[in-house]
RNA sequence: GGCCCCGUUGUGUAGCGGCCUAGCACGCCGCCCUCUCAAGGCGGUAGCGCGGGUUCGAAUCCCGUCGGGGCUACCA
């Protein structure tokens, strides 16, 4: 079965073949991330097309955490989570906080579940002990490596005697549960790859219960998507192998009665690959999705270039929101090939974003991170508010991130602090720029009216008929010593803004810096 | 090593057997505009990994090959 031809032929072809015998509103994803670390951007796609695929369907998004590895999750990567979620608007109907019929949804609360499962799984002959060793299993690994053949379990304690289990125990052995696999191929289709299948020479007895008693997320995961009546499993390419072991114990779970929804189909999203073209881990600082909130991506930037990592809404767009996304996304699009994180590309998109927002929205926005380098007080005046909604279309087409309106914008609101850049100033405040500014702070303080328009006009006069000067060598020794910086927001504009006061007395100071 | 997935310019993609002398976006280069920087406009650069088939016709279908990635834990 090609999944592709399906899928462009027709629409309806393809929720059939996404959807098969699940109505639309019954769909129920989930998006499952431990919390271990920083989010990162390939989670957050993970979560932004979970998300998607709910709300096209008008089903239900549910947000688990798989907290079942105490060495390695904390609480501050769990709140994390929530906040990110929370921050781009990626909301849940069922999970932390949001509550749902199928709680708990942190697995660390759900031990009693994953003990009983454990047990029937057990009495059933579904899985059975194993009393291997950790060398006595490396060492069979290796040998079976060395022959060229697959390194898997070998299945060793399949099959054990009394006698032998006795021994065992005697010996002071702890055994694991593994499951059974069976001696048969697994397939299932891929809603982005098509089939895929493993045969039973692949398909090992994998672990599910620790020897203390712990249970693993081969376990958990496939236990909680069935109990939680997951019907689509959308999650990254690197537990696609892990696949037909989820299956297995899937259709185990509804032999015991354990679990009764349909068998989940699965999608698995391309991997996010860093400059290495490596699938991006979270050591990476550059995959931390905090990075990016500090520089000031906006959410609809960033969601917008996620999505477009590995999924195209078709045509020659590029730019586009959240509902045209939901509105649009079919995961059999989803391309199957890793995608490369362009920090470059997601700048351009998150700008196009920020040429998007209403001025006062922009203005909003950009708050906290003056605040942040203490330029607006806690909570900004009014008057500084004020002025920020007037500065804000001189900055707004220039901006790549929020962050940088600091840069753009701190001469308006630098007060007593300002001070011109220091390798600015060296360059164009030099003994050449005396005349300059002195003409300028005189044709300035005789303007009649302080607007961008006079302001434009009396410097022309003043400097480049006056003076004869080209206009950069003319506007710029006034832009270094009104801004502080060799490149700012358009100058006449700027000067408007800052007021003639401020204005002259930053002429005179940069006059008197000079020698 | 074994198994699985993937393969269109530098990057992300469009392409679904003829509309493809391969479109779009980002990047890069040049020009225009211009008070700096942007934005905008115009132009340029660069790609179907390779080899066989199937077909009147292949980027598109099949096979092989090479390359890349993932998994191969008592992590998730």
């Amino acid at each position: 079965m090609n999944v592709k031809v399906m899928s462009v032929t027709d629409d309806h072809a393809s929720d059939a073949f996404v959807l098969g015998d699940v109505a639309p509103s019954d769909v129920r994803v989930r998006f499952c991330p431990s919390p271990t670390g920083n989010p990162h951007v390939g989670l957050v796609r993970a979560a932004l097309y979970n998300w998607a695929f709910a709300r096209h369907y008008g089903g239900t998004f549910v947000f688990r955490i798989e907290d079942t590895d105490a060495s390695r999750d904390s609480e501050e990567s769990y709140e994390a989570l929530l906040a990110s979620l929370r921050w781009l608007g990626l909301d849940w109907d069922e999970g932390p906080e949001a509550g749902g019929d199928h709680g708990p949804y942190r697995q660390s609360q759900r031990y009693d579940t994953y003990r009983d499962v454990a047990a029937r799984l057990l009495e059933s002959g579904k899985a059975y002990h194993c009393y291997c060793s950790t060398a006595e299993l490396e060492e069979r690994r290796e040998a079976a490596r060395a022959a060229g053949k697959p390194s898997g379990y070998d299945g060793h304690c399949r099959v054990l005697t009394d006698e032998q289990v006795a021994a065992f125990r005697a010996e002071g052995r702890e055994p694991v549960l593994r499951m059974r696999t069976p001696d048969e191929t697994v397939t299932f289709t891929d809603l982005i790859r098509g089939e895929i299948s493993v045969d039973q020479h692949n398909l090992f007895d994998y672990v599910l219960v620790r020897a203390n008693g712990h249970p693993l997320y081969t376990l958990v995961n496939p236990v909680d998507d069935a109990l939680m009546g997951i019907t689509h499993v959308l999650r990254g390419e690197d537990l696609l192998s892990s696949t037909p072991r989820q299956i297995v114990l899937h259709e185990a779970l509804r032999e015991l009665g354990i679990a009764g929804g349909p068998m989940p189909r699965f999608a698995h999203l391309p991997l996010v690959t860093g400059d290495g073209g490596r699938k991006l881990s979270k050591r990476e600082p550059e995959s931390s999705l905090q990075l990016y909130l500090d520089r000031g991506f906006l959410r609809e930037g960033l969601l917008n270039y996620l999505a477009l990592l590995g999924w195209s809404i078709g045509g020659d767009e590029e730019v586009f929101s959240l509902p045209e996304m939901v509105a649009a996304f079919d995961v059999t699009k989803v391309n199957p090939n890793a995608a490369r994180f362009d920090l470059k590309k997601a700048e351009a998109i998150n700008s196009a974003w920020v040429r998007r927002l209403t001025v006062d929205d922009l203005a909003e926005r950009m708050v906290p991170h003056l605040q942040e380098a203490g330029l607006f007080a806690h909570p900004p005046s009014e008057a500084s508010l004020e002025l920020l909604r007037a500065a804000t279309p001189l900055v707004q087409e220039r901006m790549v991130v929020l962050e940088e309106s600091v840069g753009m914008l701190g001469f308006l609101f630098a007060g007593e602090g300002f001070a011109v850049d220091e390798a600015d100033g060296a360059k164009v405040l030099t003994d050449a720029a005396k005349p300059v500014l002195e003409a300028a702070a005189s044709a300035l303080r005789e303007a009649e009216v302080w607007s961008t328009e006079s302001i434009e006009q009396v410097l022309r006069a003043a400097l480049i008929e006056g003076l004869g000067l080209k206009p950069k060598l003319a506007f710029g020794p006034v832009r270094v010593a009104v801004t502080g910086r060799r490149v700012s927001p358009p100058l006449f504009e700027s000067l408007e803004l800052l007021g003639r006061e401020t204005t002259l007395d930053r002429l005179e100071a940069a006059l008197n810096s000079l020698p």
